[in-house]
DNA sequence: TCCATTTACATAGCACGCTATGTTATTTAG
DNA sequence: CTAAATAACATAGCGTGCTATGTAAATGGA
């Protein structure tokens, strides 16, 4: 009986970070496995999203719309061109920043990868009920703004 | 209005991949800052929680509890070991196996970075009601083992 | 007993996240 | 108009995750 060692200090599967870790890797190993055929990676993926969404968008732009620190950003746009997945052009109006432009290969993958991501999360949501799937997403938002404004503490 | 341009096709903040994602960086990032002063790295506390509470197993069995790849662990390892953490020995009943052991300096940790990590979660959950904290936990769970048993399908 | 297999761990190489810092172009103050 | 400040991006270095592969010890079957 050592689990009752510490009085059960600090159960993990009971631990709302150590879930969300566990949670995240998987759903992001289901993302891999099922993009990788399409030559994408999940951050790669991430990024297009938001290309397919509005291309030619800057490095800020895409920093910001999906919350990551500058210099991720910076090196995954790298590894995104050397997969031959987007182009850079400098900017018309500020020689600082440059515009990011999808190419032929990313548009063409489109479809197919929604399709993938759509396929991890109904596999991730497969036994909960239409109100659960509603309600965990509301939550994780709930939590998600919880600690961006941690600092604020 | 060029966010209605594919349909709405992949709304991330509706996406539980996205949300995973980025919730579970805030936590590491919100632990991260809270043991640093401790001399400790996220992967270190996960480790060292399965030693406080049980000295000496082998890193098979941590593989198994903390539930990564046998490499990530290896890796892990090596940095505690840098840093003064813990201890490899020879493993009395088999040459290809060694048990891990705490040092004073992981023992004296101990009592701040439980707190630290209980202090996390608290502040992630600080909004939710203690119902909505059970089923929250609950439905990661859930996801967890779905995505667990993909494989399966 | 001896050889093939399996097991435990290590290593190589990569993706992707972070902090810290450098570089260059733009903007702003005086 | 120039000097200082700011803004956009790049680079260095690291932690943590992964897959693939190597190595040495244990095990099992002939």
């Amino acid at each position: 009986m050592q689990v009752l060692n510490n009085l059960m200090a600090f159960d993990k599967m009971n631990s709302a970070g150590f879930l969300a870790n566990l949670m995240a890797r998987l759903f992001a190993r289901g993302l891999q496995q099922r993009i990788k055929p399409l030559g994408l990676a999940p951050a790669q993926f991430m990024t297009l999203l938001e290309l397919w969404n509005e291309d030619g968008i800057t490095q800020k732009e895409l920093v910001s719309r999906l919350d990551v620190e500058q210099a991720t950003m910076a090196n995954t746009i790298t590894r995104m061109v050397r997969d031959g997945l987007i182009e850079r052009r400098t900017h018309p109006d500020d020689g600082r920043a440059q515009s990011l432009h999808l190419t032929q290969k990313a548009k063409a993958v489109e479809h197919d990868a929604v399709t993938a991501a759509k396929g991890v999360n109904q596999a991730a949501f497969r036994t909960l009920s239409a109100e659960e799937q509603k309600q965990f997403k509301e939550l994780m938002r709930k939590v998600i703004g919880n600690m961006k404004n941690e600092t604020r503490l």
